[in-house]
DNA sequence: GCGTCTGCCTAATGTATGTAGGAAATTTAG
DNA sequence: CTAAATTTCCTACATACATTAGGCAGACGC
């Protein structure tokens, strides 16, 4: 009986390969046991079932997708860390479509707590440090500026945008445009 | 052998009830099945398969919305049809959340040419006519409505926004005082 | 070197999809 | 109206994935 040295993050990491590969739906835990020629049930050492794969996969690329936003982040402001930003997001889910699918699992509440996913917001309220917007305005526009990115993103993979004139990466641009204007001049009625 | 009198048409409502129950991704033959009390083979009479009833539950799905949607710009315009419209997509979402997970679904491009996609495009466009923006910016524009509705809509569902203080019908409103004005406003570089 | 622990195994079960072929109910034709 | 053709639902079976229980052997502490 060869010891393959499973770990639970080995295990993570090639299941994050696997969803890039076939589709973080696809993922299953005979598919990643195939990868380190081991049987299924070897990977319940490892791991509690397969939805704590896929949660671990979600955290993995939260954490992977905050760090490069913090890296894209440093040193920009205004509009120059908006793009920055926002280009993270949409090259991370060009790049590895299942781990930005991975993003979008539903956490319960004490694993969302512990997620990377309070430093996304936290890293978009510096965005908007360059912005003159106060409370509640900055928490409208952090929602805003998140329902825009992962909106453009998630419909640019699914094809949405597919059959038309402007190219997508014409329209990320004006898109990028448009958002620095509306920060800019955020509307107060 | 009772016939229980299936069609594919009373197996996609049925289908996306269950959706709106339990959750798009958790839609399976034989809970359906169960729904009418009858063996899961059965259904293979009516349905290709179960991508087939997943495909089908999509396609009510936007047909709704697309009607909804068409009811609610009826008769308005400007910032009152984009509110009314943006309203039927988050409500739809709310009310149904399993068939508006199903409109997410990638169709391949013939099941996508004869959907009701088109059709939300179009209605996109009918909203812009009370802006003055012309190609490529309507594009573009369309893509940053869809963008906007669809994220905040994904987010709200799943939960992103929950923890904070401007509660979620407040932030909408505000986003969509936002795009009006942006829309109004449209930064040509 | 010996005992314990752990990692990976075999075996078995439950649930879902999908196919093949049959029997009864319905529809159609003569 | 009856017989044939069709349709609808069935049983039976094959495959795939998830999960649990229990066992054996290699790694490790002493």
């Amino acid at each position: 009986m060869a010891r393959v040295g499973l770990t639970p993050e080995r295990l993570t990491r090639a299941g994050a390969e696997l969803a890039d590969e076939v589709g973080f739906d696809k993922v299953t835990l005979s598919a990643l046991a195939g990868r380190f020629d081991v049987k299924v049930a070897s990977l319940y050492s490892h791991l509690k079932n397969s939805q704590d794969l896929k949660t671990k996969i979600a955290l993995l690329a939260l954490e992977e997708l905050a760090d490069q936003g913090a890296a894209a982040l440093a040193g920009r402001a205004g509009k120059d860390a908006l793009t920055a930003f926002a280009n993270v997001y949409r090259t991370y889910a060009r790049k590895h479509p299942g781990r930005y699918a991975a993003t979008q699992l539903r956490l319960d509440p004490e694993t969302a707590a512990v997620s990377a996913g309070g430093r996304h917001a936290q890293m978009m309220r510096a965005i908007l440090r360059g912005y003159d917007l106060t409370e509640p305005d900055q928490t409208n526009a952090v929602r805003l500026l998140g329902s825009v990115f992962h909106g453009y993103v998630s419909l640019e993979m699914g094809g949405g945008f597919s059959h038309s004139a402007p190219d997508t990466q014409e329209t990320w641009l004006r898109i990028l445009d448009a958002l620095d204007a509306l920060l800019r001049n955020w509307p107060t009625p």
